[in-house]
RNA sequence: GGGCUCGUGGUCUAGGGGUUAUGAUGACGCCCUUACAAGGCGUAGGUCGCCGGUUCAAAUCCGGCCGAGCCCA
């Protein structure tokens, strides 16, 4: 059979794998363990293109470390948290938070989330995935929650997390708060309404600019910039709000901008960031004019309990009734949007836990330095997220479907954490661990709030070593090798994580990141659903296999996106096609295992060098990640020197060098192949050699052995290959058949002569009766053309380079060639050497009736 | 508006001061050759985004501009 028939035989080895447990860690090893925080994958559904491509890459290093000697800890583990699936549980059914006692929306949720684990459990063997089930977590999961709890008692412990009572980006619809990590900006178009405020005891009025007129009823001060001197007058004076009649006072502060609507800005609490920071900085009351579900509180007055936006169109119509609206603008704007639902998010003043970040800042980036970054410029990223903090990390949400946080409350204020033993522990539903509050002996709630999800997922690292469950195992374990992750979530998951490693281990979570791009669709733009251009790679894989799939994964280099390219994908089936049909001829040849013989041929030794040269250079880029690079020098080796050269020139040949080096040399090359296509390479290994190795599995098979450069053997091998392809294209371009007998093939020239001993290769390949190798013969040789060495040229005379170079241009080729004999060419006192130009030669054969064909400075004549 | 990355034959891509710019794919032509026609061989196809600068020498370094993607404001 010629064809790889990819799916049938990558289910095969699939079955395998898992039967033999091959891709498990074992923790009572002694063996250098390498490690992998793999991504949690999201429980939402299938998995896409990306997921694909993204698992694809960090399966490729957990392969190849497994073979390189290391025990591999790369475990199968899904994300089960978050409001994600609230909101796709919320839309199924028609519902909200509220509808439902707690207990009961959790369940629907657990349902609809853990209802897609076995089936994202199974793509992933589809894609040959080598994760670890006997090390598998889900974050949802009591064992796994219990370490986010712990993690936060501790840090509470240290003073690190508390309870404070500064605004929070609020998403009314999720009714919860999220971190600036979660907020999201879209551009947007609204009214810029010039709205007149009257002076306390004047008779004028002042323009103000806003495109909140809602939040009048908030005003707590008008502000104008200092260097403004049409406005220098009023500061200090009252301005009497429209609708409300409340006095506000006029401040100067330069952050002001002069030249936005009118120069004169309301301070409201709170409509924005800024507002904020004039409300810290002048200490002025912060009154809630919007409740937690977007509606207008009662200092509104007549708009109490209005959404904002109905709020809005009202004040706008009574302030347009009252005279008070001058005109609207369009104005631009960056509409603040929940990450989620992207419903417009509020400003709100709700208590909440925090995570002292701020002053964690330069530890972070010094951590970050510790750790080494593929590729380096992502770290970039990283800092100006860091250096762009102003707040610290929100830790509470009002959500349900999350870790609930271990805390009581009492009316007095105090908290009272749960006991570490009691984790995992809900305290909606668990006891605390004291009957009554220890301060005033009031009652206890149990907290309603849940964590962040990325609180969850920050604490991989520590969940995957043990940390709080096995001090042996987390002393050998921590740090982990790698970080795989893609760039969008730098500020989040690799951020969160260095700031809880470092405040509870002290330590960095991994010693390399690898950061990976997004799979864009094929016109290059991000893929949506929206836009109906998602492409699901099931019915790729099926087409193609999964080998075909892997291959187009690791073209995508690191830290960039890439455009889907189908035809990438069938170049990986062909390329798994290819390395199937190399095996059929390799084992043809094969009937022992062969040990190398005391003598090898050169056409064998300079195979074995430049397999040498290109494994030890794959190795390399394994272990920079540079994937990529790895699978073009492998593929270009394997198709083009193995199977186009190589196999040709020893078709022929049947003996103990060729056998050796054809065993070698194809099991090293599927062996450098494996992580990146385990089935074909498998396939292949059990086939041909599993009887021979012993190895129960190429994945378990040691990194292949590598033999001494031997240059002698890659210059014969490099003229005999080029030597046999030119005269395979001669009798090509003749119309001959390619096994067409030649009776004598002579090489001419001085460097012709290293074939001398090494005949029976080129003349077995080209059906040659005769091979004669000889330095000269009657031939003619005839300088054709002289060629500048710039890069010898430019080093030596510098300024002089282009006079050098025209010198050699306009001169005759023969008059340098005889001026280069007799010890240089002399001109405008410049002295050319033969080292600074390449000659061309014709080389003229008489007397005979022969082809002629130039092969470097090697005249070829061959004879029918 | 800022940061990062990228612009190379029709398409995609390698290279990151010094031969005739790499390879894939598509197009065209030829070939069943001791595994593979899902193969092999060949041909055509390029002002290396644009404009300046540095240099003996720029696809490569620097500056500006244009375009794309991501991240952030």
């Amino acid at each position: 059979m010629s064809q790889y028939d990819s799916i049938s035989i990558e289910r095969k080895w699939q079955e395998k794998w898992k039967e033999w447990g091959i891709h498990r860690f074992d923790p009572e090893s002694d063996s250098p363990i390498y490690s992998i925080d793999n991504p949690p994958r999201y429980t939402s559904g299938s998995l896409h293109l990306g997921h694909a491509t993204g698992y694809s890459l960090i399966d490729f290093a957990a392969r190849y470390h497994r073979m390189k000697g290391y025990n591999v800890f790369y475990p199968l583990c899904f994300d089960v948290n978050g409001t994600p699936t609230e909101v796709k549980v919320e839309k199924k059914y028609g519902i909200t938070k509220l509808d439902l006692p707690r207990t009961e929306y959790r369940k629907l949720c657990s349902e609809y989330a853990n209802g897609f684990i076995d089936e994202m459990t199974h793509h992933f063997e589809i894609l040959g995935q080598s994760m670890d089930p006997s090390i598998y977590y889900q974050t949802d999961a009591p064992y796994y929650r219990r370490i986010t709890q712990i993690s936060f008692l501790r840090l509470l412990k240290m003073g690190l997390a508390y309870k404070g009572d500064y605004p929070v980006n609020w998403c009314p619809r999720c009714m919860t708060a999220l971190a600036d990590a979660e907020v999201e900006y879209r551009d947007n178009v609204t009214k810029l309404n010039y709205i007149r405020f009257g002076v306390e005891g004047e008779d004028r009025d002042v323009m103000i600019a806003t495109t909140r007129p809602e939040l009048i009823c908030t005003c707590q001060a008008v502000a104008v910039h200092p260097d403004d001197s049409d406005k220098s007058d009023l500061v200090g004076k009252n301005l009497i709000t429209p609708l409300y009649g409340k006095k506000v006072k006029v401040i100067a502060d330069d952050k002001v901008d002069p030249e936005y609507g009118t120069g004169t800005v309301m301070i409201c609490t709170i409509g924005d960031k800024v507002d904020l920071e004039w409300v810290m900085k002048y200490n002025l009351p912060l009154e809630k004019g919007i409740d937690e579900c977007g509606c207008m509180t009662s200092i509104s007055g007549p708009y109490e309990g209005m959404k904002v936006k109905d709020a809005r169109a009202a004040a706008l119509v009574d302030l347009e009734k009252a005279g008070k609206l001058d005109r609207q603008d369009a104005q631009d704007q960056n509409l603040s949007v929940c990450w989620r639902c992207h419903e417009n998010i509020e400003f709100l003043q709700v208590p909440q836990w925090f995570l002292k970040t701020l002053e964690f800042k330069e530890q972070v980036l010094k951590r970050a330095d510790e750790v080494q970054w593929f590729p380096e410029f992502m770290k970039i990223r990283l800092r100006d997220w860091v250096e762009s903090l102003e707040w610290d990390w929100v830790l509470s949400r009002q959500r349900i479907f999350a870790t609930p946080i271990p805390i009581w409350e009492c009316e007095c204020g105090k908290v009272v954490a749960a006991d570490e033993d009691q984790c995992y522990v809900d305290p909606t539903i668990d006891e605390p661990p004291v009957d009554a509050c220890p301060d005033c002996g009031g009652i206890l709630r149990g907290c309603e709030d849940v964590f962040d999800t990325w609180m969850d997922s920050s604490g991989s690292a520590l969940y995957n070593c043990f940390w709080e469950r096995d001090e042996a195992l987390f002393e050998k374990l921590y740090p982990m090798s790698m970080r795989p992750q893609s760039h969008d979530i730098i500020r989040t998951w690799a951020f969160y994580t260095l700031l809880r490693s470092h405040q509870l281990a002290d330590s960095i979570p991994w010693r390399d990141i690898m950061v990976h791009g997004f799979i864009m669709s094929p016109d290059g733009t991000p893929m949506h659903s929206s836009l109906g251009n998602v492409i699901d790679p099931m019915p790729i894989l099926e087409a193609y296999g999964a080998d075909a799939m892997r291959y187009y994964a690791c073209t995508c280099s690191l830290g960039v996106d890439h455009a889907f390219r189908e035809k990438d994908v069938k170049r990986g089936k062909r390329l798994a096609n290819k390395v199937y049909n190399m095996g059929n001829f390799v084992s043809r040849k094969i009937v022992e295992k062969p040990q190398m013989p005391e003598e090898l041929k050169a056409a064998d030794r300079w195979i074995l060098s430049r397999f040498s040269e290109t494994a030890e250079l794959v190795d390399r880029m394994f272990s920079e990640y540079q994937f990529d690079k790895a699978m073009r020098e492998i593929e270009s080796f394997a198709w083009h020197e193995f199977a186009d050269h190589y196999i040709e020139m020893v078709k022929h040949r049947d003996d103990d060098s060729v056998r050796f080096a054809l065993y070698t040399t194809y099991l090293g090359l599927i062996k450098m192949l494996a992580p990146f296509m385990p089935h074909v390479t498998e396939d292949a290994f059990q086939t041909h050699f599993q009887h021979y190795e012993g190895d129960r599995s190429i994945h378990s098979s040691p990194w292949p052995e590598t033999y001494p450069l031997d240059p002698e053997a890659v210059s014969i091998g490099e003229l005999m290959r080029d030597v046999i392809s030119t005269v395979r294209n001669w009798k090509a371009s003749n119309k001959m058949a390619l096994n067409q007998e030649l009776s004598s093939i002579e090489l001419i020239g001085g460097s012709a002569t290293i074939l001398v001993g090494h005949e029976e290769d080129v003349m077995g390949t080209l059906k040659a009766k005769d091979l004669r190798i000889v330095p000269s013969a009657e031939i003619t040789e005839k300088v054709i053309a002289a060629k500048p060495i710039h890069s010898k040229i430019g080093p030596q005379f510098k300024g002089d380079a282009k006079r050098v170079v025209s010198i050699i241009k306009e001169t005759d080729p023969v008059e340098i060639a005889d001026a280069l004999e007799s010890g240089g060419l002399s001109q405008d006192g410049l002295t050319i050497g033969p080292e600074h130009v390449e000659l061309e030669k014709s080389l003229m054969l008489h007397g005979r009736e022969v082809e002629t064909l130039q092969v470097g400075d090697v005249l070829v004549a061959t004879e029918l």
